[in-house]
DNA sequence: TGGTAATCGAGACGGTACGTCCTGTCTTACT
DNA sequence: AGTAAGACAGGACGTACCGTCTCGATTACCA
């Protein structure tokens, strides 16, 4: 039961949107009752918290090529993919929304793209020790400085994000690296 | 009349939320009949869109420094400026919330940053004639070089956006644009 | 203009029902303006009782056959063929609709119905003269009399009215005025 | 919560009038939400029938004294008090009102009226076997000569009505019935 | 003939009610 | 004990009219 209206539930925000999703209308989905859902949620948003969360709990592999240049390569092209899906967009749109407001999306958010983040850093320290980039690099701030490309094309633009939009940010981020070692410009 | 009831708008927003706006809710605080908003906007999404619009119609001043970093500095700054307010947070939020599905908000959101971009351009087009970028540098693209950084912090992470951010976005997309010139890493 | 609007008002009460009937569409039906309905009437209500009063105006003629048998039937006859129409009928069920609260319905009520009797006393005084009818009998009494079962079918039975129901009020009249001078029974 | 909103229905009848009787308003009345009204009954209309038809579902008791004039006094006596309480008056006008185009009242009206009258044959039935009134006489027909000018009287004519009419028809019905026998006046 | 007044169309406004959809709580009955 | 079913109070939706108002534009009349 659980499992079909946490299903109903990404369906209706890929097709419907957050802002249109009903508690009705993803029971109706799910062939359950209303108060079923009302019995194991808070609210709608605690529902879409927990589709959204075990929707996209499977790990993203962190790669480990031997060269930072296509680690970040590969993570970069997996997020692309992840986030182009029609599903990746809902994830987006939801957790943008009104995450400030709803603790559980924010909670969500946190775990989808922090923690996103935190489990890649082995990447860039791997590639410090290899001495591929200087050793004062901030992992967090390079994997910021990747995915922020990424997203702002996504979200912010409409222009299309595919794979060479993912090299770009590569480059965009080890030019940046590599940069800060340099007196400043 | 109008002016009250956009004014009345943003406030909603700001305090409650895109999700939780109402149109009587707008009215009521506006001191207007509902029917009155009906009948000058379609929807609650248009009402929004053009409080948004007339929020931020005040043009952001392109700076002229005669050099390209404090003249990014300029930039990058408004920007943070704007969006750290109260107010500036709750309207990118709102802007972002749904503009996939509502086309009055795709257009606001057009307006608020390519354009807000496309008036910028004269800033990396001078240096480029000065000299300082390189003869092929895209303003677009390192001018979003520029702003992503700032809005992927404002949006996903939770982390503070202040001046310090504005200046590091600065060295990073000074970085890509030199590193452009060079083979790629 | 006002005869525009007075038709449109019966044409209106006649299709749509005085319930549903509203300012805003006799001005349209009229091509005039909202406001100058409000301008010459004060309200719907009196918008109404002006059209049927109009309308209704023409005198019905008094019979005056010589015989009282054939000047009631002309009588009822007229009443059968005036209310049988479309318009017969709309103006009754406006009439009876709420006359009580609306001052102006109940004067043209006034006006159609018990007017109308009174120019009819001198059938049955005339009758009387010529020793038709008894002497001690009450011309509004048996105007009613001849009335009411025509008005009681059309209103609360479905039943047909026609000019043999027209007759049969006549004797049922008749009988019961000359009963009225014999013992009761 | 059916009772409530149908005696407050009836109240509303009683106060405002058909024409002025608002869903809402009956609901403020019950203390009960609009909705539920609207889950209840399709209308106001149906509402409005339903409260009718229940206030007047109380069988007015037919008479059986022996003889038929007493009969008939007692039947047009019950009919008299009925319809002139407030409540009574009220209730009429709104089944008048517009009941051709509102199929519920005029299955109401139908129940009111119709009903009513087969009810009362047997009155007739009993008279003609005691040979009180000619083998000929159509009982409806004699039913209706005797509710007829009550109705009208209440209804058109603003004449008080109480039980010296109720008397008056009856005796003009019985005349009515008698003369039926003889050769056409 | 030119100004004044009346009359009109046009449409905005605050307001009431409409009938619908959804929320979140509750009770009942099944299983 | 968990569920389907569904009633309920409540809030908001977007629409249709209400009756009032202000604003020109058009007449028409009179000075």
């Amino acid at each position: 039961m659980r499992a079909a209206v946490l299903e109903a539930a990404i369906t209706e925000l890929t097709q419907t949107g957050y802002a249109a999703l009903t508690v009705e209308g993803v029971a109706r989905r799910a062939g359950v009752h209303k108060t079923t859902i009302y019995r194991n949620w808070k609210d709608a948003d605690g529902l879409v918290a927990d589709a959204l969360a075990s929707h996209f709990a499977a790990d993203i592999p962190i790669p480990d090529t031997g060269a930072v240049e296509s680690d970040l390569r590969a993570l970069a092209r997996s997020l692309v993919a992840t986030m182009t899906t029609r599903t990746g967009r809902a994830l987006l749109t939801t957790v943008l929304s009104d995450a400030v407001r709803i603790p559980r999306l924010a909670e969500v958010k946190h775990a989808l793209f922090d923690d996103r983040f935190r489990r890649a850093e082995p990447v860039v320290t791997r590639a410090i020790e290899r001495g591929e980039l200087p050793a004062d690099t901030d992992p967090a701030e390079l994997l910021k400085t990747l995915a922020a490309p990424i997203y702002f094309r996504l979200v912010f633009t409409g222009e299309s994000v595919d794979e060479a939009t993912a090299d770009r940010a590569v480059r965009v981020a080890l030019a940046a690296a590599h940069a800060r070692a340099l007196p400043a410009v």
